[in-house]
This record gives structure tokens, sequence and C-alpha cells, in this order.
DNA sequence: TTGATTTTGTGATTTTCATCACAAAAATGA
DNA sequence: TCATTTTTGTGATGAAAATCACAAAATCAA
């Protein structure tokens, strides 16, 4: 067990809530580490999905197949859980995919051992809670973003809200994910 | 204490996680009753926003004005909760707005009642962590449906998923929640 | 290293939607 | 009820972005 790679998930998972050592150690060992090479699939639609995707280093997208498109509508970097919380909660077929966009180092949570955990004690329960908070606090202020904005504008929220997708996604997955042609946010780029 | 109200929030509760007559009495107890006239607001930019509204009947619209402009961003209709997650969570001023759509019958909860409601039992916190996993569901459908669906996509598409929005909320603020024109939503509409 | 593949850039054209302007209809409240 | 305000409808116009087409650049894999 790296420590240096551990130290990335004690710091992301104490922002939600302090873990005893006792309690991390026994998070720790529900997960298992992973590799994915670029391009390589955590999830693909049709599948179940099984757990969650602590990103170490890397980067993940999540996408839907639309009209033959891949539409990406998130991306996960390092100290961030990949996932697709629909399929995760109910357990039915996903719809969309999670794909590693560079070389990726995980820690895989299975579902189950998860819901063991939150089983186990409240403090997970309490983490879980203050993460989602987050997460859907983020949600909403990017979905009205979006929706608000004119497209160059969109970019430069991006810019301050998201400065790392600018370097580590390609253009054309930030596309789709702001809701552009892909043209029109190479010209948006190119103006400034 | 009115048992058909009571009943609605039982109701809903219940769908996130059962609770025994014992916790339910007390999370009711810890509400408040409140009425709100049309266009009375319950919580107004700048302020402190110091708990959720359970709404019972009527309607609760989120706005915030931009360029002067009032950007709808949610409508909550009796059977959830009205809320503005970010000034909630972290006690900061709101910049968003919470205005009754309509006459609107609410269970006010506070904020620091809830946070006692999760210290005193797991049992609430598992509700609220439910209820969470479900919102930000939710929330990311919708926001991918409406960065990747055109104009009229984006009505048929409400049409499915909340097809009350339709019926009880005035077009001018469903065209700035589907970040359209108020034009061009009439335009669709008057197509079908 | 080099050929192949993927990603990005850029012009020309077309389509779509926002904007402006005003009329009609509906809702409100005294 | 009736005047006022709010909401909705609809045409004309212009601006912005999508689409199409292809070239350049970068990345990848053997």
């Amino acid at each position: 067990m790296n420590s240096k790679e551990a130290s990335i998930l004690l710091d992301t998972l104490n922002t939600f809530h302090k873990l005893s050592f006792e309690e991390f150690t026994e998070f720790l060992n529900a997960c298992n580490y992973q590799t994915f090479k670029k391009k390589e699939h955590l999830l693909i639609s049709g599948e179940y999905h099984r757990g969650i995707y602590f990103i170490i280093s890397g980067s993940v997208g999540l996408y839907e197949l639309i009209d033959g498109k891949e539409m990406y509508q998130d991306f996960y970097l390092p100290g961030t859980f990949a996932h697709e919380l629909k399929s995760l909660t109910t357990q039915q077929q996903s719809d969309k995919n999670l794909i590693a966009l560079s070389a990726t180092n995980v820690y895989y949570l299975d579902r189950q051992k998860l819901l063991n955990l939150y089983e186990k004690s409240p403090v997970y329960e309490r983490l879980g809670r203050n993460l989602l908070e987050h997460l859907l606090t983020q949600q909403h202020e990017l979905s009205s973003a979006l929706q608000s904005l004119k497209p160059e504008e969109r970019y430069q929220y991006l810019q301050e809200k998201n400065p790392e997708f600018l370097q580590s996604i390609p253009l054309t997955y930030l596309a789709s994910y702001l809701g552009l042609a892909r043209e029109t946010l190479s010209r948006i780029r190119a103006k400034k």
C-alpha cells in the first residue's frame, strides 16, 4: 500500500468528515487498487455499475451515446469519485459509460462494501451525506451557469471554476460538456 | 395538526427511509406550519437561509437575478423540499431567491433543528443521504438533457419528466429554466 | 522514426434562435 | 365589474452558432 496514494484519499475524505485512523484503515481495506490504460472503459452502457472509483491519478470521463455521438456529462480528476449515480443506486443497467481519458490509477470501492460501511458506522453515513451535499451544490451551480450563460461566458466560467479541465481534457470532449459545437469552442479559445 | 397535510410529508419521507411513528412525530414536531401568498418570498438574496420548506400545497420557484433578469433554476411542487443548498450548508448570504408562485402552505424545518435530528439518530442521516442521492441523480439527468437537447426536445423532455411543471408553472419562468427565450418556448408550444 | 490516427483549426454557408416591437389574452385587485 | 397589470402570442429582423468541408498539427503505436 503506497502511502502517498493513500494520503490523497485520506485528505479527500477528511474534507467531508474527519475519520479516525481505524476508520480510515477500514475504508481503505474495503478498496482495491486498479489501473486503467488510456481509452479503457471502467463502465460500459448495458453493464451493471458495481462500485465507485476514487481517482488517484489520471482522468475519467462520463459520457452517453446520443445519436451515435459521445456526449460528455462529467469529468473526474484526482481526488474525486468517478461514478454514475443512477445505475449505482437503482442497480439497473447503465445507459452511460465511464472511460479513462488518460492512464489512470484508482481505488475501487465495491457498492456492497460501501453499503456495509454505512451499516457499520454512522460516520460513513455522515461522510456520504456531506459528500453528496457538496456534489449536488456543485452540479446545481454548474447547470444553472450553463443554462444562463452564452458560449464564451461558459468557457470563462469553466476557466474560473475548473481550470484543470481546460488543461487535462481534450477540447472535443469539453465541447459536448459545455453544449457547444467543437468548432465553436475552438474559435472561442483562439480569440484569447 | 391537519392529518392530511401530515400524511403527504410522511409519504414523502417514507420514500427515502421508513420512519417509525415516534420518529415521524419527532420530525413533524421540529417543523412549523407556514403559509405564503402568491409572489411572497421565502428567501431573498442577501439573507441567510435558515431552513428548508416542505411544500404541502402550492408552488415555489428558485431564481437568481442575472443582468436584472430573473433566471429560474428550480421549481418545488407539493411533496418536495424547497431550498438553496449552497447557502444552507455554508450559511453564507444567499445569492438566490425563493418565491411562492402561488398560494403555498409548507412545513418549515429550521436548519439547526435538522442538524439536531441528524445528531439524535442515524435514521435521519440515512434519510438525508437517500434524499440527496435522489436529488443529485435528477439534477444530473436534467442538466445533461438541457445541455445535449435542442429547444423542442427540451420541452418534450420536460413533458415526460415533469409534466406538472408545464401545468402549474407560467411559461415565462419555464423559459428561463430551460435556457430559452420566452418567445421561442411560446412558439414551440404553439406547434403542438 | 515514421506512417497512421486522432485532435484541432479555419473558412464558407445555412439554420436556428434571440431580440425587438407590438397585439391579444388572461389574471388580478379594488 | 372594470381598469390595470401580467402573461402569452406572433411577425420581422439580425446575430450567433451549427454544420459542412478540408487542412494542419499533434499524438500514438509499431
